[in-house]
DNA sequence: CGTACGCTTGAGGAAATTCAATTTGCGTGG
DNA sequence: CCACGCAAATTGAATTTCCTCAAGCGTACG
């Protein structure tokens, strides 16, 4: 269910302003954005859009994280992004959308109607762009996943995984030094999902990190880090 | 080593006129690009980038395959892209590249200098446009693949695999029916960096494919579909 | 207080890897 | 033209990793 559409605020306080697709306009350019724009909310858990569905409208991550995930005929699901503040949803002149998009917590987003942003990249350089250049980043951080996925084995896939979210998650909330904290937006199964691991593996997992020293939790959900350099270094991707 | 400078052609004649990055250009914008295009040659194995190294050009494949991989520091290897002609090599506003760039056939490339493209894509929107699509296709691309190295069994990757090559093979000769051939443009060990597995186990699962007659080769290279649907079936993906 | 849900833990089993030994195909040189 | 040698591919046996199935724990919530 959608939750009640908040007030509209001016993009000059937008905390994404600098961030996302529109991180590169020109005045004038805002202006024309800001007309077309409306903000909707989910609440964690909700659905924002189904595989197949039409495309309506295309936006931003205001705050929140959203999953995109693909599910096979049987049932086995893999999620194929993991969408933070400021990334996009959606893509321009695609009639339909082909993955499950989910709130994993809940999440604000800054619309835009498919038909008239289109028009509006064409018109305005600067969005077409930053698109351009959002698109290509996604496109590096799906190849990174490749390799993980393809060839890490599941105690490395966890430390990645959680180093990316601290990594990015610190980077937002500017800290700095060997010790990062910070809340799991996800649940086992939608780590596990993300990981092409079982549950069951994602706990056994994250039980021997924690053992080991490399991270500490008492609820499930908020992390430290006591060294993050010991935790990059799980990934297998250090030398 | 590179390969003679081919002679010049005119992009009129050009095998991927109307696929690659160039394929929205107005006769205006043709001129543009071809006057700073520029074609290089590339024997089967060479290294046409490595990770790291400075992104000097950027470029389509005219005709040939090659390969994008990422390298662990312990040697895993994992390919994050397959390049078919028409498609795009480089990205624009980057310094380096961040994967090894190898041909896996005799390619042949239409190269530009990455600055002057980037001045291009600025001035040119159609450039820029098409750009902005094949990135995102690309990215679809990326995410399909995630499913299949994060969830498919070896079988399963085997027959996705293969059946993505008949498919996109068969797409560029305008074969239709049932029955597909095609010549494998890639070694074993491609195969298995493709799908995050060993030699070995490729080796194996193409025997017991062709034990069930889902395929047929005596060559290890040349392969026959006798039915792509039933190829198709065992890739997970279909009801 | 009891149920539900998410998570953890254990035991056994299946799938893919590792290690090792051949086999096949192909280019080179006798 | 055939023999040789190398690289790629296949096949087998043993092992490892991760999954499946099952039971139990802890917190949240009716």
């Amino acid at each position: 269910m959608q939750l009640s559409v908040p007030k509209l605020k001016s993009c000059d306080d937008c905390p994404i302003r600098y961030n996302a697709v529109c991180s590169k306009c020109e005045p004038a350019e805002m202006r024309e954005l800001e007309e077309i724009k409306y903000y909707r909310s989910f609440s964690a858990g909700q659905p924002v859009f189904f595989a197949g569905d039409p495309l309506e409208f295309v936006g931003s991550i205001v705050s929140g994280v959203s999953s995109l995930t693909r599910t096979m005929p049987d049932g086995r699901v893999q999620m194929v992004g993991l969408l933070l503040p400021g990334d996009f949803m959606g893509r321009p002149h695609r009639e339909t959308i082909d993955c499950d998009v989910v709130a994993e917590t809940d999440i604000m987003l800054c619309c835009f109607r498919r038909k008239p942003f289109e028009r509006l990249i064409n018109d305005t350089p600067h969005v077409g762009q930053r698109l351009l250049e959002m698109t290509l980043d996604e496109l590096d951080a799906a190849r990174e996943w490749m390799l993980v996925l393809g060839r890490k084995t599941a105690r490395e896939k966890i430390a990645s995984l959680l180093y990316m979210i601290a990594t990015r998650m610190a980077k937002l909330s500017e800290k700095t030094g060997d010790e990062a904290t910070f809340t799991l937006p996800i649940t086992r199964e939608t780590m596990a999902n993300y990981l092409g691991l079982t549950i069951e593996t994602v706990s056994r997992q994250m039980s021997a990190l924690k053992r080991d020293g490399l991270i500490a939790f008492s609820d499930r959900r908020d992390i430290t880090v006591p060294q993050i350099d010991a935790l990059k270094a799980e990934t297998g991707e250090d030398a």
